[in-house]
DNA sequence: GGCCTTTGCGAAACCGCTTTACTAAACCGC
DNA sequence: GCGGTTTAGTAAAGCGGTTTCGCAAAGGCC
């Protein structure tokens, strides 16, 4: 493979003026551009990545951890972060932590090893520290979705509270009275927001909120699943519920799918994230809808910014959106006992 | 940031012995590795990855090229690599080519760059000598789920022929007898190959094979929808349609559903690929499974294998599976006119 | 106690690029 | 034709590791 000095002497400079030529660092007179421009043609030359990175410490990539890249949300997220990501010139390494502890930390790692520049974090397990005192003053992150206390680096997070609000209101001007909850763990930044708006919506309708048709702990889809069965055992079960994520809307969907309860004829259902594919789902989901583009967009844009010493806006919140499909109606007469 | 020779300093050797000591290319007595083993817990000693990849011309990292890093089916397949991967300390560089020859090449060419050491090919266009130029005699490059014709790399694939003749063995099976088919472009390895099965069982069975009934184009959800919307419409309608993968069974659902036509009580369906959620849609789709995991890490051993200049298996098929869902039911007796 | 083999380790070159500091030559005004 | 300013470059020192070659000292053997 040839190097730059194999260019620089075919075209009869030193390398010097080859690395500068190509970096825009210098005003080369036509006659000697085009003899370097030849050389490389001829020798079908190409800067060795490698050596460039070790030369000038970037390694032109950035990390984009999230829990878990299989789940359509954090696809989508990723396809958005790589293609910004793309046309500014970075390439990026992506992670699924499974929301292990052990995983976030070593991805956070890789940035103390050069691997990469800088880190789009996304997180769904509250963090006991450990996650702070890693990032600690870098300038070189940026939380996305999800905050981590006692951390100060950009965030772009999305209206979780007013999403979630939307999301009650819209089941409660439907004529559901006895609305569920399930959601995510307990002081977890996002699932707090979401839990808020939920009981706002409640209490400005006036409405009780039951301890046992509240669920909190776990995005998981077997969370739900426990969950709503437990819930329909009640006395006087839900005629509805909100789901603070689609994972959480499909373990619901499944347990009312075994207890043979429909969707939405006996029990209605919004969900919060509105990823991909949930609109060929049996019912197609309502759903509070996340910018994804948007999230992932902005989120790179931060870190631009950043790693090149700019001061990006802090705080970002993203607007989010009701998606009117198949898994409301207005409550059956009788609730769920027959 | 500490170096390699400040931990040499530290611990009263040379940078030579620290770093044969780390990578176990020495065997040192006690006293002197506890002394380099505590002058790096001490300097908190990271060895910097880029300096480490110039010297020894490897950058420990992959790329795994695909057509929609979005779609779950090559989520779950990333996944499956990285993790596979990551046990072997490789990390992968992703991305979505969206079926774009530039964006290929474009990928392929950071293996020139020396941005990765090797590369998992994913495409689904039929090359026209493009890529095969591109990958000629290289060492470093696996072709996972679909072939490029004159190229001699390892591959996994998956029994294409067998899965197509599975499944429409399954929908005569059912009592179908006018079966559609809607597949991938023609000339791409994979869409021939279950085209090819698709034709095989029909044959066996004794079956006519109406030109009318045949959509070979794309991948394309849309196309799928064009295509059902235009079959229905055709003296004899079918009674099933086998779709060659399952975003060509979106759009054939999307469509059937345009039309007001009920699967599978007016239209049975079968499917190819089973990626994940497709068992919550409306109906759970009957599809033939492709092993994804299976396909994601045997893909990255052979890879594994070619760096390490050991000789992998040339080519690997991977079984297929029918799952059964509800898609599929037996015809109406009067078929789909009213 | 001289010779040979381990054991234990180091000097220096190298990977291929960037960058700082510097210069030779050409030009320019007077 | 002389000092000053451009123009058009260059030499050499990194970046932080790895690796090749090699050597001094210790230990073993007769």
């Amino acid at each position: 493979m040839a190097t730059i000095h194999d260019v620089a002497q075919d075209a009869g400079v030193s390398p010097t003026t080859v690395s500068r030529y190509l970096n825009n660092r210098i005003e080369l007179p036509q006659a000697t551009s085009a003899r370097i421009d030849a050389a490389i043609t001829r020798l079908d030359y190409r800067p060795n990545l490698l050596a460039k990175r070790l030369s000038t410490g970037k390694s032109q990539a950035i990390g984009l951890v999230t829990p878990e890249i299989r789940e359509p949300f954090f696809a989508e997220l990723a396809s958005a972060v790589e293609d910004e990501a793309d046309r500014h010139g970075y390439t990026i390494f992506m992670s699924s932590t499974r929301s292990d502890r052990g995983r976030e930390i070593a991805s956070l790692n890789r940035l103390h090893d050069r691997h990469v520049d800088g880190v789009i974090l996304m997180t769904n397990t509250p963090d006991d520290g450990t996650l702070a005192a890693l990032i600690g003053r870098r300038r070189n992150v940026v939380l996305i979705d999800e905050d981590i206390p006692g951390v100060k680096v950009p965030r772009v997070f999305v209206e979780n509270t007013k999403g979630a609000h939307a999301a009650t209101r819209h089941l409660i001007e439907a004529g559901h009275r006895r609305i569920a909850y399930i959601g995510g763990p307990l002081g977890l930044f996002s699932a707090e927001e979401r839990y808020a708006g939920f009981l706002k919506a409640m209490a400005e309708a006036g409405l009780a909120v039951r301890e046992d048709h509240i669920r909190r702990g776990s995005f998981a889809p077997d969370f739900a699943r426990a969950a709503v069965l437990s819930m329909i055992r009640t006395r006087q079960p839900p005629t509805a519920i909100f789901a603070s994520s689609d994972y959480i809307a499909i373990g619901t969907i499944l347990g009312l799918r075994q207890a043979g309860i429909g969707v939405p004829s006996q029990m209605s259902l919004v969900s919060f994230d509105d990823m991909p594919l949930t609109e060929l789902f049996n019912p197609p989901l309502t759903a509070i809808r996340q910018p994804i583009e948007a999230l992932g967009r902005q989120g790179f844009q931060a870190l631009f910014a950043l790693l090149n010493g700019d001061k990006p806006k802090m705080l970002t919140r993203l607007p989010v959106t009701l998606i009117e499909r198949e898994s409301v109606a207005a409550p059956r007469k009788g609730g769920l006992k027959p």
